[in-house]
DNA sequence: CCAACAGATAAGCACAAACTTATCTGATTC
DNA sequence: GAATCAGATAAGTTTGTGCTTATCTGTTGG
């Protein structure tokens, strides 16, 4: 069930963290690392735990790994929660702005 | 931070599980554990879980509690993703669908 | 080829979390 | 008022998780 896996990996600061240092381009694992105060391993640890719940996708380059984004996670979010439309009235207003971008 | 409250509400089966039965309407505590094989204190603890999350709402009515879905919570989710929109190519059914549905 | 580097994996520890049984608190009914 | 009911809380157990140090595996550069 790759909902509970994505809950789950989104679920700790230091994995969201990571998660949003990414939303600003492709970055290996080390210059993640960056600013954070986190073991290697631990680092490691986190990447795996995204990997796997597809919020981020990887790319070996020799030495170095590249993570992003993956696309997927985030949709099965959006799939999730277009399951409680019923209770989007006009309340929302962090989804109302994303209509008004997608529209254009 | 209750970013990390609701993905660690929803990070649990059984909690999700609730949060499902509760979006086809208020149900007391009693009537959410037809069909459900955990004890009476267990669910106090879910509901307890969804409530700090804002996920869900309670409403004593004399003995009895009925929950019901918060919007809140799921605002709050809406607002966290809203953040990637950068993320959110043609490729996003689910959301596509949603955005026809307030569009009317 | 070997040393250095990047990152994954193994193993251990401390704490968190999902479960339980037991008990308590408040509301209802007779 | 006492018994019953609904649900919260307390405490204990088991399992899971986020961290670490140690080690391994694969790549690069001299």
């Amino acid at each position: 069930m790759i909902e509970n896996e994505i809950f789950k990996a989104l679920a700790d600061p230091t994995r969201r963290a990571i998660f949003e240092k990414l939303a600003s381009g492709s970055m290996n694992a080390s210059a993640l690392r960056d600013g954070m105060d986190i073991s290697q391993p631990a680092m490691s640890q986190h990447l795996s735990v995204l990997r796997s719940a597809r919020l981020v996708r990887e790319e070996r380059r020799g030495r170095f790994v590249n993570y992003e984004v993956d696309p997927d996670g985030l949709a099965l979010i959006a799939g999730w929660l277009a399951k409680y439309r019923a209770y989007w009235p006009a309340r929302i207003d962090a989804l109302k702005a994303l209509l008004k971008d997608m529209d254009q």
